[in-house]
DNA sequence: GCACATACCTCGTATAACAAAGTATACATC
DNA sequence: GATGTATACTTTGTTATACGAGGTATGTGC
């Protein structure tokens, strides 16, 4: 990952929640479209994002449908809910507020 | 705290190097600035305050003296040193490319 | 003498992101 | 038909962050 870790936490949720309303995906090309949507700057791991698409379906914010065509391996292809979408909505709120939080304090240090 | 806890794990340390490299403080005092200067925006309780800034000073990223005046409780001042400038510089680029990151996947979503 | 703001300190908890390891199927090619 | 590679999902254990709650102690105003 290109960042320290820490600097990621809580960010992940959201968005994979963005990329799963922008387009219905399953778990492998989910690690493939944030690697290529955020031009390398989002790199998970498999390890890292099943275990969320898991939650984030307990919490009925996404929902999984198994798509098992002949010929073909078996994948779980997530799509956002309507409650997802309203927690996508908060999230991105909350974002842009922290944002704006860092903009406000990394801004005072510049020449000090 | 105004956000889910999770969106701020790496960045606490960060804003907090900010503002004390816009201008030394203790820790009584960063626990206001922060938030006057973040328009309420950040928050933090004492409890998470001062363990982040004994880690700081432990990496040698900051530097505390006590300061005893005749008449007044003591306090310890805490100042930015040149390694701690530079790891505030890192982490503002990380920081730069995470909004930046976020603003790649986010926007995506917006009509989906 | 009392309340209140100032100032610092410490412990225990939850949980997020991650690495690593594991399972198993489709497909090419030799 | 054996071998290798890309696909696809799953689970476990570790680290350390931020936080709440509680504790200590000093200066100021009334």
């Amino acid at each position: 990952m290109k960042f320290d870790r820490e600097l990621l936490k809580g960010t992940t949720e959201t968005f994979i929640l963005a990329v799963v309303a922008a387009q219905p995906s399953h778990g492998y090309q989910l690690v493939k479209q944030l690697k290529l949507k955020s031009e390398g700057i989002f790199q998970l791991g498999e390890g890292t994002l099943y275990p969320i698409l898991y939650k984030l379906e307990t919490k009925g914010w996404i929902k999984g449908k198994w798509d098992e065509c002949a010929g073909m391996r078996r994948r779980r292809v997530y799509r956002i809910t309507p409650a997802g979408r309203r927690q996508l909505t908060a999230r991105s709120e909350q974002w842009d507020e922290l944002v704006r939080g860092m903009a406000l304090l990394l801004g005072g240090s510049i020449n000090a």
